[in-house]
DNA sequence: GTCAAAACCGAACGTTCGTGCTAAAATGGT
DNA sequence: ACCATTTTAGCACGAACGTTCGGTTTTGAC
């Protein structure tokens, strides 16, 4: 690997630190620089401007997510298994690997009044995360494990709801039962949508 | 009243503006003065520090809200009808009244990791506020109207999540179901927890 | 070892930030 | 109408912001 890519890399990783903490667009150029080391310039080089910094370091986020949560549920069996793993794995992506919360719940909140590129991109990295949800929702319903008349769409917004609801619970107010919540939800929402194979 | 309440209040509002659609900390006072047509030095002797300013906003936006939201409801019937008109009122409050997105949403988001008099403050009111909500609950159970055995800590997690879930969806991905998933959710949420008087 | 390219730094740019001063203007009770 | 109080404006400050530029160091292919 070039020297210019793994200084991005240790650049990008710091900067999804910082963004956790404190969110997308308290991310400054200076702070940034002083944090891995480096001059301000030298890093503003790398990218050329704070925009796409912005954009790169969400693409990072999005792509350690995909790698921590969404891939490694693939090895589970299609339906309500998979669906729960996904689960587990955002929470402990949440809980362990963001030190400051869910960069993209920061960066939607932040940006939903900002028309520009950043704005468009997180849109358009959050909508890719329902609908990998909404996927696993949808293999639910054809494997049989959810009611056939299960409006998926629905469905992944109950899931992305208690999502939320969770991280906000045990970040800002610190309430030690946003994780039994959280579950109890999750279980609730699959049993009310559990298919009924024999009318029971 | 005095004129320099009326100008209080007329910067507090413009304030609230900005600060529902940019959040609390793009708040600055070079820009709130310009929008309110005063200057950087006057707007600021009317809050000795920014810190202030961004206390009184939000104090602003709390008493709006309970004034909008709380207090109307009272006027139904304890229970139900009461905590369904909370969240009718409560969506009248984040899409009429509030043009960039419920503040609070944005303010906890945003302070959830930056220790300091707005975060306690933030988090005071928004504990207020579910409080509020979880007080509705526990009417509706003494009223009998659901399960004497329902957790209402639970239960105003679940209301809470949905409203929080529907904000986002509606605010930043758009999406026009996003009401209809808010009310269906409600009500399943509702009939879970419904009383069974009779055993049915 | 040579040399062009890539990476990095330091200084400075024009703005904007929050926050003090001081003085002028508006207000309101008498 | 006077005058003390309140309210507002003007100006300046140090710091931080994103960005540009010229020059130095480092890298990596030949």
């Amino acid at each position: 690997m070039s020297k210019g890519l793994e200084t991005k890399e240790t650049i990008l990783k710091s900067a999804l630190e910082l963004t956790s903490k404190f969110g997308l667009e308290s991310l400054s150029i200076g702070g940034l620089a002083k944090s891995v080391g480096m001059s301000k310039s030298g890093l503003f080089s790398h990218f050329k401007s704070k925009e796409t910094l912005q954009v790169r370091v969400m693409d990072y986020a999005a792509e350690k997510f995909t790698r921590r949560v969404i891939k490694p549920a693939i090895k589970d069996p299609r339906g309500i298994p998979r669906l729960r793993k996904m689960m587990d794995l955002w929470l402990e992506w949440s809980e362990n690997y963001m030190v400051g919360g869910c960069p993209f719940v920061s960066a939607i909140v932040e940006y939903d009044d900002r028309p520009g590129k950043v704005r468009d991109h997180v849109l358009h990295l959050q909508s890719k995360m329902i609908g990998s949800f909404e996927r696993a929702i949808q293999l639910s319903v054809e494997e049989g494990h959810l009611d056939a008349e299960s409006d998926v769409q629905y469905l992944g917004y109950k899931i992305y709801s208690n999502m939320i609801g969770y991280h906000i619970y045990s970040r800002l107010l610190g309430r030690q039962e946003a994780r039994d919540n959280f579950n109890k939800h999750f279980d609730e929402i699959v049993f009310a949508h559990r298919a009924n194979l024999e009318d029971l």
